[in-house]
RNA sequence: GGGCCGGUAGCUCAGCUGGAAGAGCACUCGGUUUGCACCCGAGAGGUCCCGGGUUCAAGUCCCGGCCGGUCCA
């Protein structure tokens, strides 16, 4: 990092208040402090865990601490902000929640939503997932579900001010002192450069103890190309650890004992792992301070360290570390199951869906390293009732989270029941990180199993070091959500916005509209009735006519706030003339209809399987509808049918459907984030569209402004597009008809193959089946009574060769794949048969038997009959194959048999 | 979205450098035994995922697709 001017720290507060500014001895960063004898900037790893030691006001658990947290802040002008879902829906670059200041991105931290409120202040649940091999290790230091409480206030750069630098320190400062009870001299503010999502600015790292607390950031530069950009707002932007606080204040040796209270013991218990001493884990408490879980000598060196400590071999120490890990471990993933699945995410080997796969699997594993008997949905359905009061979608979910967890703990298991014999061979022949790493990837199961696996077996084997996160980094590839760049059209800047008459009324069929701009084959208006392409809903087409011509519009296209109408020839239009447009409304009408029955199927859909239920992808064409949503499985047929007739219901019912601009606030509020199935727009006001009772999302489309127009929905295909999402294809209104005219057309050529109508059908395939199952009885009688010609042919036209019995046979039938089969079992039948078979088509089959093929040899019959009549073929010495390029007759294949085989042989 | 692995009898799977589709279990029949995964014998059961290509010859090699599994923040 280039170097930062200091004046950047260098805070009116500070001075004040006599804080000096000091370089630490260990990691040479510049901190503030009151105490100028400190030398050390007090943080992990400069510095051992000793904020057990410090005095506090009182001991707080994690909702006292989020309560002191808000409360503090409240009372200082801020105004108290609900906590968001830990699914980021509303970013289309991020799967997860993992930071208090991602609510507010992007749409607000650009400057184009205002803040719900300024200052304000939220403790958001964030999941970060980075860390996940060094839960439980760290005694705390890393977790995968945490609170970030923040206060933020956004400041417009020669606008309106809220506070910043000076006022934000001072803020912590007295929240740490006066609610937490630190001792000031103790608090140390370090120097810091923060740099993520796409900006930066300089930081203070709290810290305490060997712990930090929180980080305050001001936000005021996007990195671009490398370099710093200022940005339109100053934001200050702060992280405060809740758990982090519970720990401090509770004086206990790991943070999930201060976290988790009672469930701890509850967890060990049914676990079945014993108690260690609490000198081993104050031991460890220290020493996790200044452990590297990434490197192998700072995590021996832990393990030494405790054992010294709690006078036991390292071995025995090592043991009972690995139990405490595992018990946090499962700790700390179920909970963060829970809060996944409450969002709605379903697994799924994709996407969002993965990690929350991926968090269940390590869970899964590490419940199966205990006792494979133990059950993993028992454990998130104590979490969910531990948490439910601080997360209340846990209880509203809870049935689909436990659904969930046990059908993927039974994946899980058909997993290791499959893959687990062959990988634990694989391994044992070579027991490198290369094999692991191949099983892992291909089978996906866990090293750490097979080793178990081995040991169960009696074999010695280890789990390479560091495993998961080598995998990580070999690995890393793009897998994670893209930005999507717009492609603005620069010709069209600095036009206005065109005014859409389609939101208006989407009945509109003709208007009158003023020439802007015209650029290639494309023409922009001031006003348009033509929808352009978006949210999944085809463009109209339609002709824009001047006094003297007519242009085809082929497609309107959305740049920004801009439409144009591309055409299909270059118009002679002048800018500033009125042309009249018209719209292809067949089209449009169909368009919408599939539109709106796309809002009621998935209102449907939510209430026949759930809530968990999101849009994940949506297209309306003229033609049909589609609609990916998540799922963890293919509906059944009851389900998939009384979708249909909920559907079909609420279109009977006559529902009005309202469109209305809102500001995204007051949406987000009314609605919640439901609105945003069909994406996120990037407006401070969006369109809300409601169909009462079933469905509300933020939509640009045109809609129908009742149910009942809709006229009527058809699935008429699902498939399981990825695993844990499902695509319904359907049709509404008049393409009803089409679709049963393709069906019925389907029927009647089906019927008239069959010589029969449509109705007739099922009757009449039942006959032919059972046909064909005389055909092929009746079949295999001629086939054998071939074969006994055969047998009676070799008796009397067959040539005695030493022990063989020679026979040159014609296909009388030409069936050539029963033919075959037969000489294969008479000449297993009859060991001394030789049979040279000539196929209709110029193909001959050379079949001995075994006594035979003592005598004759196939390969060289087919050589020298391929001499004589030319192909190419080959084979075994007992069966060979080939085809000629002459016509073969049984005389002269006797020819040369006579001549280059029986003779020489 | 990218990578890897797989698809063969009802089930679990084998099938080598291309050369006549196999085993075990289950099934049917017969014998043995009268009961707890008993034994013996016989039999039936196949679109080798689909479509192209290479080849005299493809389950096997090549290309495309479908389906399943799995890994990647």
């Amino acid at each position: 990092m280039s170097a930062v001017d200091e004046r950047e720290y260098a805070l009116d507060f500070f001075k004040r208040n006599g804080l000096v500014r000091k370089r630490c001895k260990g990691c040479g960063s510049y901190f503030w402090t009151l105490n100028p004898e400190l030398d050390n900037c007090q943080d992990a790893p400069c510095v051992e865990y000793f904020f057990n030691r410090i005095p506090v006001k009182s001991k707080m658990t994690v909702r006292e601490a989020r309560e002191a947290f808000l409360k503090f802040f409240e009372k200082n002008g801020h105004e108290i902000i609900q906590p968001r879902p830990v699914v980021a829906r509303w970013r289309e670059d991020l799967y997860l929640t993992i930071a208090s200041i991602v609510v507010f991105q992007p749409h607000v931290t650009s400057g184009i939503v205002p803040p719900p409120a300024n200052p304000l202040v939220i403790s958001q649940p964030c999941i970060r997932l980075e860390d996940i091999d060094n839960v439980g290790l760290t005694m705390g230091r890393h977790l995968t579900l945490f609170e970030m409480g923040g206060h933020h206030a956004f400041n417009e750069r020669g606008g309106k001010r809220v506070y910043w630098k000076d006022e934000t320190v001072e803020l912590s400062f007295r929240f740490f002192t006066e609610e937490v009870g630190l001792p000031p001299d103790l608090l140390v503010f370090k120097e810091s450069w923060w740099t993520g999502g796409g900006n930066a600015g300089p930081s203070f790292e709290v810290t305490v103890g060997g712990l930090e607390p929180a980080t305050l950031v001001f936000m005021q530069y996007k990195t671009v190309d490398g370099g710093l950009e200022r940005i339109p707002l100053e934001i200050v932007d702060t992280g405060y650890g809740i758990e982090r606080i519970a720990w401090l204040t509770s004086k206990t040796p790991t943070a999930f004992q201060a976290i988790y209270g009672e469930l701890v013991e509850n967890f060990r218990q049914r676990l079945g792992l014993e108690k260690p001493g609490d000198a081993f884990l104050w031991s460890a408490f220290r020493k996790a301070g200044l452990l590297d879980p990434s490197d192998r000598m700072s995590v021996s060196s832990f393990i030494l360290s405790i054992a010294k400590d709690a006078g036991l071999s390292p071995s025995e120490a090592k043991n009972i570390l690995d139990g405490e890990v595992k018990l946090y471990t499962v700790l700390d993933h179920s909970k963060t199951i829970s809060y996944m699945l409450a969002d709605g995410i379903v697994p799924s080997n994709q996407g969002e869906g993965y990690l929350a796969r991926l968090v269940i699997r390590r869970a899964l594993k590490t419940l199966y390293l205990i006792d494979p008997s133990l059950r993993l949905a028992e454990f998130v359905e104590k979490q969910i009732y531990f948490w439910e009061q601080d997360y209340p979608r846990l209880r509203e979910n809870r049935e689909y989270i436990l659904k969930v967890v046990d059908l993927e703990e039974e994946r899980f298991r058909q997993l290791i029941k499959e893959k687990l014999g062959r990988a634990l061979n694989v391994i044992l022949k070579s027991p490198t990180f290369e094999s692991f790493e191949k099983v892992y990837k291909e089978s996906g199961i866990p090293p750490d199993i097979i080793v178990a696996e081995a040991q169960k077996n009696g074999k010695e084997i280890s789990v390479p070091f560091d495993f998961y996160s080598k995998i990580a980094k070999s690995s890393s590839s793009g897998l994670g959500k893209r930005i999507e760049l717009e492609s603005e059209a620069r010709w069209t800047e600095g036009l206005p916005p065109t005014e859409l008459l389609f939101h208006q009324d989407p009945y509109l069929r003709t208007a009158k509209a003023k020439v802007l701009k015209v650029y290639g084959n494309e023409v922009v208006l001031d006003r348009t009735i033509f929808y352009p392409t978006g949210g999944g809903q085809a463009s109209d087409s339609g002709k824009i006519s001047s006094s003297n011509k007519s242009y085809r519009v082929v497609e309107a296209r959305k740049y920004g706030e801009v439409v144009s109408h591309l055409l299909e020839e270059k118009p002679n239009l002048n800018e500033g003339e009125i042309v009249e447009l018209e719209i292809d409304w067949g089209k449009r009408f169909s368009n919408m209809r599939h539109h709106t029955a796309t809002h009621i199927l998935l209102g449907s859909i939510k209430r026949v399987l759930g809530n968990h239920v999101w849009q994940a992808g949506a297209e309306k064409t003229p033609e049909k509808g589609r609609l990916d949503v998540t799922h963890y499985d293919l509906p059944t047929a009851d389900e998939l049918a009384e979708i249909e007739r909920i559907a079909n219901e609420i279109i009977d019912e006559r529902i009005s459907i309202r469109a209305t601009m809102m500001e995204r606030n007051e949406a987000e509020k009314k609605y919640g984030f439901v609105i945003y199935q069909g994406g996120v727009p990037m407006q401070r006001t969006i369109r809300i569209v409601e169909i009462p009772g079933v469905d509300a999302e933020a939509c640009f489309g045109t809609h129908l402004s009742n149910t009942a127009e809709v006229g009527g929905i058809k699935i008429t295909n699902v498939t399981k597009l990825q695993d844990g999402v499902i695509r319904f294809e359907y049709v509404a209104g008049t393409r009803l008809a089409n679709y049963a005219r393709e069906m019925e057309n389907i029927m009647e050529e089906t019927a008239s193959l069959f010589n029969t109508r449509p109705a007739q059908l099922k009757e009449r395939a039942k006959v032919i089946a059972s046909d064909m199952a005389k055909m092929k009885s009746l079949i295999s009688s001629y086939r054998k009574m071939i074969a006994r010609s055969i047998e009676v042919a070799l008796e009397s036209e067959s040539k005695i060769i030493g022990r063989a019995r020679l026979l040159v046979f014609e296909d009388p039938v030409g069936d050539a794949e029963g033919l075959s089969e037969m000489l294969k079992e008479i000449v297993e039948r009859r060991p001394e048969a030789a049979i040279i078979l000539i196929g209709r088509d110029g193909s001959i089959e050379i079949s001995l038997g075994k006594t035979a093929s003592e005598e004759l040899d196939a390969r060289k019959i087919a050589e020298a009959l391929r001499e004589e009549f030319g192909g190419k073929g080959g084979g075994r010495s007992d069966h060979s194959f080939l085809r000629a390029e002459m016509p073969v007759r049984v005389d002269s294949v006797w020819k040369i048999l006579q001549e280059k085989v029986l003779r020489s042989g």
